[in-house]
DNA sequence: CTTAGGG
DNA sequence: CCCTAAG
């Protein structure tokens, strides 16, 4: 299985994210793969007899290394009977490189050119200096005057111009930008077809016969690396501008002539855009020069695998391959993913797993479990589904799950328990949450305060009963629990993503608790008077103790009459709470010395 | 593990 | 809130 997912990365993946095979890339940038095309001019995996044959051309191949220009004349060499020599400029040689997910297998099945496993191996290292080096201005500055010969049958055709593209590393790029606007097809006659093939594939052909000139031009676009770089795309034939066009057609094949080195026109921007991520929406063509990256990749330092590089190798994913995505994503984010991002980027090696950071902006990058793409690596535009990125899928999905429940909770709780004032509180914040979604790092305070408000009323109430019975007071926030969100951190621990304000009730609970059994017992404190607020760890009781000792010496002092001081920007704290914390504070007096000194005798 | 304190 | 040192 996992020799045959390679291969199929292989055929499928041009452009990889991983380290490894960025550093392969440079190694052995690029690989050929086998094909035979069919009497119908259909794709056809090229059985093992076949390879073997073509091996031999490579094998020559290899022994004139740098031999970069002359392609038509190098392809010649390389021609063989109706192969089709497809190249795969990033593609990772030798089983090695496996796929890490089993979709992969999947999305194979619909690749009608089944590479060839090993063909890579036979690839060696020097001929592919060519690769990324041949200047693309041969191609480029071929006239466009179409040759009046008679051309030969389809079959000379295909021996003359099907291995001569990407054979031997050519430089042949097709220039687009010759296809103006829409261009159909089945109107153009064969000179004009023929004129359609130079530009598209940028070598002249001979070949009259219509049929075929159509197929291959249209094949040849619609499967184009490069020309998904281009402003073009076919559709029914007819050759479109992007931008009058936007259904892409998944294709199901390529031709040699596509696989086109990464020098793809200058001025297409590629559609392997820069969006490392990129869960765009709209089809987004812009971007980055994908012939430079490509270049540039073969003699990048070590420094340089980083992101940023592998950024430009992402292409834009399937709708299927996102939900997937997110899918491992959200299973195994939070479990063994959740390793340090440095280890992350060791992890790339990993042949099961390949991992890229998420968007660059995202510093804190949580490791993506990724696949290699294994259609855009063909070079074919992959539809684009509108959908909005969920750039923190866990956190603000559970939370709307949680939603609906949570309305019921609120009205069973409040039915059920006059105490409760908490899980009403706390299903409000939540609700507030979801209306706030990831917008600030901070909480909205508005609704809060507004729940605060009623909270201070029963905080009255409560502390009342708190006195008498901590236990009782036990928060109901506590179906809240399972909606702590907890992140990977890079140490592998779990931290919990927001910051989950304190309520009123809770304030009151801890300072209870620390009149009860007294400040430092927060274990205590927590076993008893949070035994149900999972999510208040004894450190976060004191954390939130020492706070509220500040505050409260803050504000004392100045003015007591200042119930909610306009200083204190975020949750105010009732003033009665807060006397009663420096209260508190004072009798057990010592137990605060830092902040205690200034204030008394202390001792 | 809990506590305490710094960041 | 996180991290860490110390008991």
């Amino acid at each position: 299985m996992e020799a045959n997912e390679a291969k199929i990365e292989g055929s499928v993946v041009p452009v990889t994210n991983t380290i490894r095979a960025l550093e392969k890339e440079i190694a052995d940038p690029i690989v050929y793969q086998l094909v035979r095309v069919d009497g119908d001019g259909r794709l056809v995996p090229a059985t093992q007899d076949e390879i073997m044959v073509v091996e031999d051309f490579l094998e020559d191949d290899k022994c004139e290394p740098k031999h970069v220009p002359d392609t038509r004349h190098t392809s010649e060499s390389v021609k063989t009977e109706g192969y089709l020599l497809e190249r795969n400029p990033f593609q990772v040689p030798e089983g090695k490189l496996e796929s890490e997910n089993p979709e992969v297998g999947a999305e194979k099945s619909n690749v009608l050119v089944d590479p060839v496993p090993d063909l890579g191996k036979i690839e060696a290292p020097e001929k592919v200096a060519v690769h990324g080096l041949a200047p693309c201005s041969e191609v480029r500055n071929i006239d466009l005057s179409v040759r009046n010969e008679v051309g030969s049958n389809p079959q000379d055709a295909l021996n003359e111009d099907a291995p001569s593209t990407s054979a031997a590393g050519s430089s042949l790029k097709p220039d687009f930008s010759k296809l103006e606007g829409k261009i159909c097809l089945d109107n153009l006659t064969v000179k004009e077809l023929q004129e359609t093939f130079k530009a598209a594939f940028g070598r002249e052909t001979y070949v009259k016969d219509k049929q075929w000139l159509k197929r291959r031009i249209t094949m040849g676009l619609t499967n184009s690396c490069d020309f998904s770089c281009t402003t073009f795309i076919i559709r029914d034939n007819v050759v479109v501008k992007k931008g009058q066009e936007q259904i892409c057609h998944r294709v199901k094949s390529r031709i040699s002539a596509d696989s086109e080195d990464g020098v793809a026109n200058p001025d297409s921007g590629g559609s392997l855009g820069d969006h490392d991520n990129i869960i765009n929406d709209d089809a987004d063509f812009s971007g980055p020069d994908v012939s430079s990256s490509a270049f540039e990749s073969c003699k990048v330092t070590k420094d340089l695998y980083t992101e940023q590089r592998t950024a430009k190798r992402a292409r834009k994913p399937t709708k299927r391959y996102i939900e997937e995505l997110s899918e491992i994503e959200s299973r195994e984010s939070s479990e063994k993913l959740s390793s340090p991002d440095k280890i992350s980027r060791y992890r790339f090696a990993c042949p099961e797993t390949h991992m890229r950071p998420t968007k660059n902006v995202r510093s804190i990058a949580r490791p993506l479990v990724t696949r290699q793409d294994s259609l855009g690596g063909s070079g074919v535009q992959i539809p684009f589904v509108s959908r909005i990125r969920r750039s923190r899928p866990r956190e603000n999905f559970m939370p709307l799950l949680k939603l609906q429940p949570c309305g019921m909770d609120m009205s069973t709780r409040q039915v059920s328990s006059a105490f409760d004032v908490s899980g009403r509180q706390e299903d409000d914040k939540r609700n507030n949450d979801l209306i706030n979604t990831s917008s600030s790092p901070g909480w909205t305070q508005q609704p809060l305060i507004a729940a605060c408000e009623e909270d201070d009323h029963c905080s009255g109430i409560k502390i009342a009963e708190l006195e008498n019975d901590i236990e009782l007071n036990e928060c109901t926030e506590d179906n809240s629990d399972d909606n702590v969100v907890t992140v990977p951190t890079q140490k592998g621990g779990m931290r919990r993503k927001h910051h989950r304000p304190w309520t009123i009730n809770e304030v009151v609970k801890l300072v209870e608790g620390v009149a009860r059994y007294g400040a430092g017992r927060w274990s205590e404190i927590k076993r008893l008077a949070f035994a149900s607020c999972s999510y208040r760890t004894s450190v976060d009781l004191k954390d939130k103790w020492r706070n509220l000792l500040k505050a409260s010496f803050v504000q004392l002092p100045a003015e007591k009459g200042i119930l909610n001081s306009r200083k204190q920007a975020s949750v105010p704290i009732p003033a009665p709470i807060l006397s009663r914390v420096r209260e508190l504070a004072d009798m057990q007096g010592q137990i605060q010395p830092i902040l205690s000194t200034g204030k008394s005798s202390g001792q």
